[in-house]
RNA sequence: GGAGGGGUGGCCGAGCGGUCGAAGGCGCACGCCUGGAGAGCGUGUAUACCCUACAAAGGUAUCGAGGGUUCGAAUCCCUCCCCCUCCGCCA
């Protein structure tokens, strides 16, 4: 969502943002509308304000014992002249700011410092951290690891559910609890979180806030005619502030949620099929602040610590990534990837995306803040950072973990929370 | 699922077709008063859009949301959303 004030005063400062994205200008076609619908909300205007004149007068001439007839000739006189341009006026605003309207369809313009490119391969890499570790073998792939070890079923999860489902047991259901539970308590105890157990389940008016409504629904699991299944948590806990106006002294909120993301995964036919990499159902932390604008810059690099904080303990090897324009996500201004390590596959694959969104998902929610000086109000910020997929640093700590016998080590951090488990054996 | 009752400004609460953005109270801010505090008194206290110098003044809208009736709606009608109570069911 775009503030159409600021496409006025600077055209083409937005026109550069959207080329950026590789979108044709529109600007110029934009600013048509909007001063066509502000001619039509004038004129609009001015009819009412004056059969509210007559409205008054008429209510007066009662008063009096006066026949008001002629008055309220004159009042029904303007009547159609209004209706006109109100219809005229609703029907420009919604072209705009309507559900399917241009500044809704339009995606957040990229920050500046935004690496331009088309796709991925233009992303750049701005640190790794972690040593690679060393095999005297071939590293297995991770679900051939959980498979070998009895406890990760992908033709039970098929007949249940089909393909992109899995069904995990014993102790590496365990590690996924024991996972997303020491995540929590990093992220509560130490960076100051405050943990949420948000719905999984939203409505229509949630998913436009974000941004996944209205362009992205193939994307989504719909539940029935007025709720959807969330694709990430990010919904419901930016949305916690949705058509409220905060106090700046609250400011920032920073919430921390585990749950269960819901992905159709339209269009990712053939990409990933094996494994739990990519799935419909998977488990995953997210981190969500809500930010002074002054102040989301900064949130935005302490976010990604946060986040890359989970893998320096359980001691996994990644890279950080700036997301180029061609990649950015939809609400997203700025984006780091996080990408761990996976011997197996001998790559690294993206386990965390922490995006910066500006005032675009504050707009569309209408989440504003009173400033302490000053009057009014203003656009608060919104991040959202997974912290971490849970399904994926799995995949981590299998690949990274195993040994020449079949077993795998579990990361010192998470044993106090596997009862003290420091070795996946089979059928453990 | 069945039967009722409700949704008014930061909060409480009046209004039930006319001059209501909305009485009154509380809260909050500022001022006066005070050695200081309290009490007391006074003033102010929403959001968005249009207009404009993104000033002042003005205009329009908003009493859960959206439609409708009417010269005129917080007040009447319809649809939807939400909350509460009782019954049923249920983790």
């Amino acid at each position: 969502m775009f503030d159409i004030k600021w496409i006025r005063d600077t055209p083409d400062a937005f026109d550069r943002g959207l080329a950026r994205r590789g979108l044709t200008p529109l600007a110029e076609k934009i600013l048509e509308l909007d001063k066509a619908r502000r001619e039509a909300l004038a004129e609009a205007q001015d009819l009412q304000s004056r059969r509210n004149t007559l409205a008054r007068e008429i209510g007066a001439a009662r008063g009096r014992g006066e026949d008001p007839a002629a008055l309220m000739a004159r009042s029904m006189a303007d009547k159609d002249a209004q209706g006109d341009a109100e219809a005229h006026a609703a029907r420009l605003t919604d072209a705009l700011e309507g559900p399917q309207g241009v500044l809704m369809t339009l995606p957040n313009p990229p920050a500046d410092d935004v690496p331009d490119g088309r796709d991925e391969s233009a992303n750049v890499e701005l640190r790794r951290v972690g040593s690679l570790p060393s095999f005297s073998f071939t590293p297995l792939e991770h679900d051939t690891i959980g498979a070998a070890l009895g406890l990760m079923d992908f033709e039970r999860a098929s007949r249940l559910s089909g393909a992109r489902f899995v069904v995990l047991k014993g102790a590496l259901a365990r590690l996924e609890r024991a996972l997303a539970a020491f995540m929590l308590d990093l992220h509560t105890t130490e960076f100051g979180y405050v943990e949420v157990n948000p719905p999984a389940l939203v409505r229509d008016s949630a998913l436009f806030g974000t941004g996944q409504l209205p362009k992205f629904a193939a994307d989504l699991f719909r539940a029935n005619n007025t709720h959807w299944l969330i694709p990430t948590a990010e919904v419901p806990l930016t949305n916690l502030v949705a058509g409220e106006i905060l106090e700046e002294s609250v400011l920032p909120l920073r919430y921390t949620a585990m749950t269960w993301c819901f992905r159709s995964e339209a269009g990712a036919a053939g990409k990933d099929t094996r494994g739990m990499i990519r799935q419909h159902q998977f488990t995953k932390v997210e981190l969500v602040s809500i930010t002074h604008p002054d102040h989301s810059e900064a949130e935005h690099l302490r976010m990604t610590a946060c986040a890359e904080e989970v893998l320096k303990r359980l001691e996994l090897p990644y890279r950080v990534v700036a997301l180029c324009t061609g990649d950015l996500s939809f609400a997203a201004s700025r984006t780091f990837d996080i990408e761990v390590w996976l011997p197996g596959q001998g790559r690294y694959r993206e386990i965390s995306s922490c995006s910066t969104c500006g005032d675009f998902q504050a707009r569309r929610m209408k989440a504003r803040f009173r400033p302490k000086n000053g009057k009014g109000t203003r656009f608060v910020h919104t991040l959202n950072g997974s912290g971490l997929a849970v399904g994926r640093t799995l995949v981590a700590v299998l690949e990274n973990g195993q040994q020449a016998d079949g077993t795998v080590v579990v990361p010192r951090v998470l044993r106090p929370y596997m009862n003290g488990l420091e070795m996946i054996t089979p059928h453990a």
